[in-house]
DNA sequence: GGTTGACCTTCCCGTGACTGGAAGGATTAT
DNA sequence: ATAATCCTTCCAGTCACGGGAAGGTCAACC
């Protein structure tokens, strides 16, 4: 298979493959003329990084998901605990926005939204306020 | 005022201030020995745009509400559209951190976690499932 | 056999918003 | 005089790619 068979049915960019290669992720074969050769294997590693990329993991935890997939002696304790440390990073990072939301929101409630230059946001902003 | 000084009156480091003057955020104004003078007006763009970016406003985003905060005609009407949009931006992000969150706590819950290699969220990655 | 067009390759630059560090000049304190 | 603490600029790295140039390869068609 040539790379963009591979990005089609992983759906993945070419551009991201290739990345992904030279980070180490993939190792795909080459063929005479260069060209990646890319097996079946490759295709379902990629599919299997496509889904955890999508899921909000880093490449560098998406690199240790994939060594523990390949891994026929991994403890799934492994897996979860990677999983579980995620979840709650995402966490965090949604308490953040509403955090962030919150404190936005009020001031937007306050300000008028018209042609006068008056606005609480800005002065939120300015630290005239709160 | 020398650049610690306003670092530990605006909160934001040094490096940080500098990158503000280099993109053109501030213009401090410079001494005989080449040192940076800022003013209490530049100590207060940057108190300013630190809130802004504590709010999750982009460095354009801050550009634009600094230039309303500056404008003595702005009307409030386009403060209080930037902060919205900002608001709908943070509330997309928090709904796909959320849609990500859900579909790895499935695959967590159905994980024993334990010594053996069988794990539901590689099999969910590979494709295995659902 | 020649030519197009679609593919493939590598290489380098740009993104956002900084952070770290090196090399060297200025100021302040002792 | 010297040491410590500032300040300066410049370069490189971060993360996860994306854009685009320059050039090689392959399949199809005339």
């Amino acid at each position: 298979m040539n790379i963009k068979d591979v990005a089609e049915r992983s759906g993945l960019p070419a551009k991201t493959i290739r990345y992904y290669e030279e980070i180490g992720l993939i190792r795909p074969l080459r063929g005479a003329n260069g060209y990646r050769a890319f097996r079946e294997s490759d295709l379902h590693k990629l599919a299997f990084l496509g889904r955890a990329r999508g899921l909000g993991f880093t490449i560098e935890e998406c690199r240790r998901l994939l060594a523990l997939y390949e891994d026929r002696d991994r403890a799934s304790a492994d897996v979860k605990a990677l999983a579980e440390k995620h979840l709650e990073e995402m966490e965090q990072k949604i308490a953040e926005l509403r955090a962030m939301q919150a404190t936005l929101r009020t001031l937007v409630q306050s300000c008028a939204g018209d042609q006068r230059p008056d606005c609480p946001i800005l002065s939120g902003l300015a630290g005239n306020c709160c």
